[in-house]
DNA sequence: TCTCAAAGTGACAGTTGTGTCATTTTAACT
DNA sequence: AGTTAAAATGACACAACTGTCACTTTGAGA
């Protein structure tokens, strides 16, 4: 007997993703979204009590994508494949990085909110423990330095795709560059 | 004949910094700003005509010190030497990074506003011809690696500072390995 | 001590966003 | 064709921020 819906949530997660990098947390309304949507401002309170529970429902949406394919990461046995698809992955989710910061700016308020800010944080836990392994497989076939912090070399990787390419330097220069710098530094080894 | 002021534009702008970085464009208001202050919210129209005309003028006020203080590095003859000086002026202005996103958020509307955005793009280009310079140096002291992208590098340096150091890692422990990992990289040498 | 102009105030009108809810629309199922 | 419940709507009350401006306060200088 339901009236068909006009828009589904994978749709409004859609609409919600341009609006949220774009205008960042402060800057995301309902009133956008249901422009976006071409529905009534009022419809979207049907789904999500307020824009704190809207957001961070969408997070756990794009996390969940996010985290499933790094999860591809545990299939591959060596290091150098592992490392790889790291940089591949990143540059595949390389606004998931501004998204987790956005998300940042929620501060709990409904018990919904907090239940999903405890989901999210769990996801990143889970995600950081994949890559604990990869670095651990690295020490361990001696491929990393022993000495570095892990927390460092994690999130050197992670920074790495947020470097701006003002310049508009083709995409396969940057990637390898990247590559390279991140493996043997900026330094030239003449000494 | 004039009455005293109730405070300075300095003080006004270093109740400014922390406004802005904790809430970002969207949440900065002239009503948090006018508390802080303990003045009344007219007073601050008295000296400026809107929101974007303060920010960018704020943020002209922190450029220029930023400024002043990486054009020391003209000063030092080596290479080595504008290194070390570089990674510790990004840590002692780690904060300008994310006040320049801020910053591109304004949108240019009055006459003021977009010759304060004139200007702060002008002192951007003139930092970054500095460092241009500095990498020209590294490039011709064979200290460089010649084939990485010049804004690929100082892309590099600049990240690292916006690195997360989640566990608390010892800042001195933290700093070196980041001078480490942009000089030689994460892998081990070990081939 | 008086003057006066700069500095500061707070009330007003306008805009934008929020959350609610009584009402209307729609289509699947009798 | 009629029923019905989910889906959608838009108006309402409220809150926050913006920009303006007539007015008050203040203190340096005549």
């Amino acid at each position: 007997m339901a009236r068909e819906r006009k828009f589904s949530l994978e749709e409004l997660y859609k609409q919600v993703k341009p609006l949220l990098l774009n205008n960042g947390y402060e800057g995301f309304t309902f009133s956008h979204l249901a422009d976006a949507l071409n529905v009534a401002r009022g419809t979207i309170y049907k789904y999500f009590e307020n824009k704190d529970e809207l957001i961070t429902a969408y997070m756990i949406f794009e996390m969940e994508q996010s985290h499933k394919e790094l999860q591809q990461i545990s299939h591959i046995s060596d290091f150098n494949g592992q490392f790889d698809f790291l940089i591949t992955f990143m540059f595949q989710n390389s606004n998931l990085h501004r998204l987790i910061e956005i998300g940042k700016q929620v501060q709990s308020s409904t018990e919904v909110v907090k239940k999903n800010k405890q989901r999210l944080m769990e996801m990143q836990i889970d995600m950081y423990k994949h890559l604990q392994d990869f670095i651990s497989l690295g020490k361990q076939e001696n491929m990393l330095k022993p000495h570095l912090p892990d927390t460092l070399i994690l999130g050197y990787i992670f920074q790495s795709i947020a470097i701006p390419n003002h310049f508009g330097i083709p995409q396969s220069v940057w990637v390898s560059s990247i590559k390279e710098m991140l493996q043997s530094g900026m330094f030239a080894h003449n000494n």
